[in-house]
DNA sequence: ACCCAAAGTGTTATAAAGTATCAATACGAG
DNA sequence: CTCGTATTGATACTTTATAACACTTTGGGT
């Protein structure tokens, strides 16, 4: 298995690819794609890197926008609740899911030379850790795995 | 099994028992642990919660000190990189170590109505997500896992 | 005992991330 | 059309985290 994100791949077709299902999900589920929620997600799918939401804004100021933090903010819960993108919790930063749509437990992969992140799945990793709530009578409702390292570019490049 | 910390539990020993090791590991690895250092750890052992680093300065403050924002960065960073120590990301706080005399990935289990942070451990976990990222060429270093959810005796409360 | 280098601390200032609030507007079900 | 809800705009603020620099303590070498 090789992923994706890290070596070269059809970015604009992975782009226009989650715009798709975005818009799709929009029209089966009522949710409501606005023009700046659309460019935020856009925007994301630009890299495959966690943007902060004051990243976010600049580029839409960038573009002629007044947008404040809350404007970003806002639409990122949205994005996020919507499955379209997550938070990546050690970076402070959001990323467009790469897997918008099935609903799924994310493994983040953050390179910490390029700083390129990728979004995995494992479902042994998924039942381990459910089994382990389980064996402790707590009930699970999110989880959060975030793997911090070098992408093998990185890491064949001889990365400190 | 049961975990402690969402039970009661002898707690001063459980505190004891953890600035013993601290000390022992500081005489034995040549670690500075300071009167200030030492603060912050106990401070941390008082409550199975994550603390921010304002929480902590608060409660050194209110001791008498006149500590500012890098007294607790600092003192929370030597605890951390000591391994006495975990940072929970998903609350931007810190919580002491329960098992400070092995290495390890832990696997903190967050409790969304009583903030309880527990710590437990899940080899099979580790060891998923160490086969994932070597079948996606990722070269892991660090690793966070973070489950939000409810613990028993929340969850037996009804909780919202 | 004395000096030095490294580690630790105090202090000031500022950067970065995130939220509360309220007024104005757009949207779509009835 | 119109009423209620969701969304946006705008202002101000809180919380979290770090940079920079002077000063102090510590422990090893001589």
């Amino acid at each position: 298995m090789k992923i994706s994100v890290f070596d070269d791949h059809d970015h604009a077709r992975c782009i226009a690819c989650s715009i798709e299902t975005a818009e799709a999900r929009a029209a089966s589920e009522g949710l409501r794609l606005t023009p700046t929620r659309r460019r935020v997600l856009e925007i994301l799918l630009e890299e495959h890197r966690a943007l902060g939401a004051y990243d976010i804004l600049e580029r839409l100021n960038a573009e002629g926008k007044r947008a404040q933090p809350p404007t970003a903010y806002r639409a990122l819960e949205f994005l996020t609740r919507a499955g379209l993108a997550h938070r990546v919790e050690r970076l402070n930063g959001y990323v467009a899911c790469t897997a918008p749509e099935s609903p799924h437990a994310p493994v983040f992969m953050i390179c910490r030379k390029c700083r390129a992140v990728a979004e995995a799945a494992s479902d042994a990793a998924g039942a381990a850790i459910a089994a382990t709530a389980d064996a402790v009578d707590f009930s699970l409702e999110a989880c959060v795995i975030e793997v911090e390292g070098l992408c093998g570019e990185c890491a064949r490049q001889g990365a400190v």
